[in-house]
DNA sequence: AAACGTTTCAAACATATGTTTGCAAGGCAT
DNA sequence: ATGCCTTGCAAACATATGTTTGAAACGTTT
């Protein structure tokens, strides 16, 4: 099998991309096997259809991430650890950031793929990534839940939806977050430098 | 003039509720039209284009909402009152329920509308948002400021986009959020329920 | 009632999109 | 080399979309 000249993953980088920068239904195939330059049945091809493509993209994120957050939650529990919330979400941070070739920009390009998930393509992405890594994050909630024994379970569900929702909309609207900040405030900050001031709000919104 | 059946308020009564559920490029003007049971080209005659459609949503829906807000503003200053955050906070989040109607499915559906503009239509949306009431935002952003003497002001910046966007993501997921709450809880939390949540959160964020 | 501007309507238009098809090219076993 | 399966390709297909058009319907003014 495989000729390997990479087309699939050449469809995948330049798809992710694409779709980050447009969203998924103002990306068209033809804009995508264009820029991969690959020809346009290939993404039937070897996908099945732009859904699949769609997918196939998240699945690519997902299933390391989720493998190594699975991984250093076990490694805690095996130190028997006691989670300390902080803690906690800075070892969700690294890993995110671990399993994504320790790429700023690319983590950034994630979330700006979940956050279109969520708030586009209602149906088949949101049943897809639910049904597949709902578990691991649910796992992770429980820890959670643990760090932070005086939030009551409920409030903390919340609050932690709020502080996704935080970093999803941060991360989405990066750049022309970080360009009005250096035009009012001549201040260039970098995707780490974000996240670093992310970090803080969330825990003081948890711990309210 | 004016033979006023309603037709453009009723194009603008359906979109909205239409884009906010799909998102725009998803939701064709054939979708609108018939569901408002107008003709098709009814809105390429009162509004010109699609983009044209979009931006008069977001006018009708920002225009009380800014004159409010500038109005409640210019009160507050009138009093003398020193602006304390979570007061602050509170008095947008009544001036924008009270610009809709008093309707917080309509304020949820606004801020739906703002994520997509955020994610989506990177374009010409954003741009005509900020020109044409980017400056109200700004006087309320240093009465922040004024509020939160301790925060440094770059620090702000960025921890009232962090709030902003748990507030964006909390209102688009809202009733995914909400199911998911009630299956994981047994909890039935309205829409109103969820902002009062909210409040603290961002409050504790900005504080840390 | 006649003339006028405004609004509505069905139909057509041009185009962009996801998908399918039929065949050629390439690698790998027998 | 022959046969076979996988991959690549250009072209066509079917359809959905935003937009335009020309005439009919309506209300107002003269």
């Amino acid at each position: 099998m495989a000729a390997q000249s990479g087309t699939v993953e050449r469809i995948l980088d330049t798809a992710e991309v694409l779709f980050a920068e447009k969203g998924f239904a103002e990306t068209s195939l033809r804009a995508i096997t264009s820029k991969a330059g690959v020809n346009l049945a290939a993404v039937n091809y070897h996908f099945g259809s732009k859904e699949a493509l769609i997918q196939a993209i998240f699945e690519r994120f997902l299933a390391p991430f989720c493998a190594e957050l699975g991984a250093s939650m076990a490694q805690l529990a095996a130190d028997g650890e006691t989670p300390d919330l902080e803690r906690l979400l800075r070892m969700m941070s690294r890993t995110a950031l671990g399993a994504h070739g320790s790429s700023p920009e690319r983590l950034a390009l994630f979330f700006r793929l979940s956050g279109l998930a969520y708030t586009q393509a209602q149906g088949h992405l949101r049943r897809f990534i639910r049904e597949q890594y709902g578990d691991v994050f649910n796992r992770f909630l429980t820890l959670l839940a643990k760090a932070v024994p005086d939030v009551p379970p409920l409030e903390l569900f919340w609050r932690v939806h709020f502080g996704l929702g935080a970093t999803v909309f941060a991360m989405s609207s990066m750049d022309s977050l970080r360009a009005l900040c250096k035009s009012d405030f001549d201040t260039e900050l970098s995707a780490a430098d974000v996240t670093q001031r992310l970090l803080p709000f969330i825990v003081g919104g948890i711990r309210a």
